[in-house]
DNA sequence: CGATTTCCTTGACAGTTGTCAAGCTCCGGC
DNA sequence: GCCGGAGCTTGACAACTGTCAAGGAAATCG
């Protein structure tokens, strides 16, 4: 649970931003718990805890629960398209498309795993909680569109059109993906090279290919 | 949350059977309530509360509530596999396993959705609560050999040879279908249609095609 | 029929939860 | 330098949680 407890220091600046920057302060340590105990398991006063803040202060910048884990959902959609956006720019071949693509997947699965089963986590929450689906929605769709850019300029680069739409080729990544990272967090081991092969293995055969 | 009160009555046979009838009535009841609610939303008074008793027999039923839990996995099991065991018997050529496959799947997405949720839940958490683990992986390893055994049937009806492994496969199969799901319970439309459609689509791209 | 086991209800417990209000501390402006 | 308010802590609340024990009802068996 690492509680840090450092020295609370007051930030400069106008009153609306130090209000702001607290509010994601709070959101990104609240982030970091959530994703090691699962919403389920986790309370106000244990982000409280594992903040250098007391339990009182989450009522004075978030209106209730749903809008603290509201906005940790909206700081991590930040960080996380935040990897995979230069792909498309960069890359100048195929071969290079899929590299970066599946190092990009390779770095996230090594050093973000317990995001990526929060991202999971809250995604099924927002089935059951409808305050969250409208910012788990707007994810899911940023999701599916970076992995349509990648297959798209993949496509391109290789003189082919995609197979199969944006939502089909999400749902196909995030199910080889999420089942990596299921599996990563219960001790499996040597899973990078099983992410690499079967990405590199899929993408090939989601292009037309020449055939009606 | 439908309360349904009818008279409680006794079963007959020896003990040791009534015993384990009530186990499997209640963790029915519980699955009801669990797939409606969520596992982080679902309290052992609300689950009673739902079904012909109160509160205190589930203690004299269960253990607790990790075992209750574990009971309602091990009865979805059950449920769960039997709608796909005959696809691989029945069919005779590929097409069929193809049809009986999508037919089964429409069925799930249109008739238990909730419970596909509630297992997409339990899942999840039991990558925090380790206690589930064993039981969910069990489930979890029986699905995909199920999708393997179509999936194989299917290329060897064809003449042909998965190009990809049973985990791939049904990670793939997981993915697509957990998304429409998820669809569904956000009040998407006409998902049965896009289920057949991209179901029929992956199947001959999975095979080796001649290929080396 | 009476006794005993089985089954179930009720009520209570200690702990936890989200929420909020009273009040403290300390910075910034007059 | 002092005062107002922003920022934070503390303690309290009602509601809810899993768990358990005492005891009643009902069926079974001698």
């Amino acid at each position: 649970m690492t509680p840090v407890v450092t020295k609370v220091e007051r930030v400069a600046g106008p009153v609306g931003v130090r209000f702001a920057e607290r509010r994601d302060e709070l959101a990104r340590s609240a982030l970091q718990t959530l994703s090691e105990l699962g919403y389920a398991r986790t309370s106000l006063r244990e982000i409280a805890q594992n903040s250098d803040f007391s339990h009182g202060v989450l009522h004075y910048y978030f209106a209730d629960k749903v809008d603290l884990i509201t906005h940790c959902v909206r700081l991590y959609k930040n960080r996380c398209v935040l990897r995979y956006d230069h792909i498309t720019d960069q890359a100048t071949t195929a071969g290079e498309v899929l590299d970066l693509f599946v190092e990009a997947l390779t770095l996230t699965l090594r050093e973000d795993a317990l995001i990526q089963r929060l991202w999971y986590d809250l995604r099924l929450q927002s089935l059951f909680e409808p305050s969250f689906r409208s910012d788990v929605s707007l994810i899911d769709r940023s999701l599916r569109d970076m992995v349509w850019r990648v297959l798209s300029r993949y496509a391109e680069l290789s003189g082919d059109v995609p197979a199969v739409s944006g939502d089909t080729a999400y749902a196909i990544f995030d199910g080889i993906f999420s089942h990596l990272i299921m599996r990563q967090l219960s001790g499996g081991e040597d899973l990078e090279r099983l992410l690499s092969r079967r990405v590199r293995l899929m993408f090939p055969r989601l292009l037309k290919g020449g055939e009606a």
